[in-house]
DNA sequence: CTTGACACAGAACAAATGTTCGTGTATACT
DNA sequence: AGTATACACGAACATTTGTTCTGTGTCAAG
């Protein structure tokens, strides 16, 4: 994904200054160290390294700044994989649409799960959704699952995604596969549940499912 | 070096203000959870600490607080979890009793997943076994995904359970109830499927399951 | 030429945060 | 009894820090 140079400047900072300092830096201090002259440039460019998921921020409080991939900060030593920290963003319900967030701060997302590159390959903005009641059994997904995913608005055949189906007022999990140019087939992960054909005005693709956490 | 329970309680709100939120506590954060009403004294008892040498403190900065001893932090760093290295060390498939390790080395395990004490609670060793198979769709879990299991032949009322049938032959992942003395019922997770009833002298439980990992 | 998006800037302000001051209590020592 | 030290407190204040507002400049597209 693309970054300013300015923007790499200060995920730079940032990393050195909890290396360096143990804290994270102040909104002046990065703007010293990335010659920004304003605090309110400093502001609007940390306000869009959240939107492309590479900080997580707390309003009002002084360093307030989160790294979200934190591989850079954590010494070299036994473990080779990353950690990356994902935003719980809310909850995924069969009869209201996935929120899916513009960014972590529209939601006041605190609660965040710490997962490893083993898990979250990508490296894009991922967020993390619970599960409530039984309406994802037919995508073998249970009560109280967490569901990482990441935004996309447009599928490929084979993905897993969120869809909402406008008629049904419903979301569904189910995998995508383009049929013909009006139809859609939905196919449950459980092979003993037929799949669901759909018009494609009737679907509204929220976003791909990466990984479900269940804890027993 | 005597501490008051006061200021042994400041290091570990530092410690965990590092561990969960990435950045040291202030003056004020810090007295909240030592239940110090007054940042005089916050304060006060910083200075001693910093004269005893557990602390470094940068004047006139917020935040200004560094441990001395990083040895319980540099593990996690600013990182809100440790890492955990479970080893994978098979498969389940449904034909098969799991393979259970006495140690990781037992099996010349080269194969690890890194997860995070957000996934992994348990202290004890665990391991990771893959599904193979449609066998688990009852329990939910697909061909493909990874089950985090601990050691534990014996199962208490509502354990998700590895059980292997010895009259079936075959590997079951089921919470188990006991209905008797000579009655177990295993009941899968999908509640459209009915519970199976089995005898105990029937059954050998082989783990129990603390996670299930999906990556799509 | 106009418009919109993006990046930048300074200033003002509100709130967060650290420091200092004056005071009180309890305990130990002389 | 007096003194010193440790620990505690609320209040006030100074400074740091984050947010918001208003404005400007550049560039690409229409």
């Amino acid at each position: 994904m693309n970054l300013s140079p300015k923007q790499q400047k200060i995920l730079d900072c940032i990393r050195e200054s909890l290396q360096q300092k143990g804290r994270p830096p102040t909104i002046r201090e990065i703007g010293e160290v990335a010659k920004i002259s304003s605090t309110s440039v400093v502001n609007y460019n940390l306000n869009i390294l959240q939107e492309k998921g590479f900080i997580l921020r707390d309003r009002e409080v002084s360093r307030g700044v989160k790294l979200v991939d934190l591989a850079s900060v954590v010494p070299e030593g036994p473990l080779s994989s990353e950690l990356v920290r994902v935003p719980l963003v809310g909850r995924i319900v069969a009869g209201l649409p996935v929120p899916i967030p513009e960014t972590a701060a529209a939601f006041n997302v605190e609660d965040t799960i710490a997962l490893t590159r083993d898990i979250v390959e990508e490296r894009g903005p991922v967020y993390a959704l619970e599960v409530k009641g039984d309406s994802m059994i037919d995508a073998l997904i249970h009560d109280g699952d967490i569901v990482i995913m990441k935004r996309q608005s447009e599928a490929n055949n084979g993905d897993l995604v969120a869809a909402w189906l406008k008629a049904e007022k419903e979301t569904t999990l189910k995998r995508f596969y383009r049929e013909s140019s009006d139809l859609v087939r939905l196919q449950p992960a459980n092979p003993t549940i037929q799949p669901i054909y759909v018009h494609p005005a009737n679907l509204d693709i929220q976003g791909k499912v990466i990984a479900v956490i269940r804890q027993v």
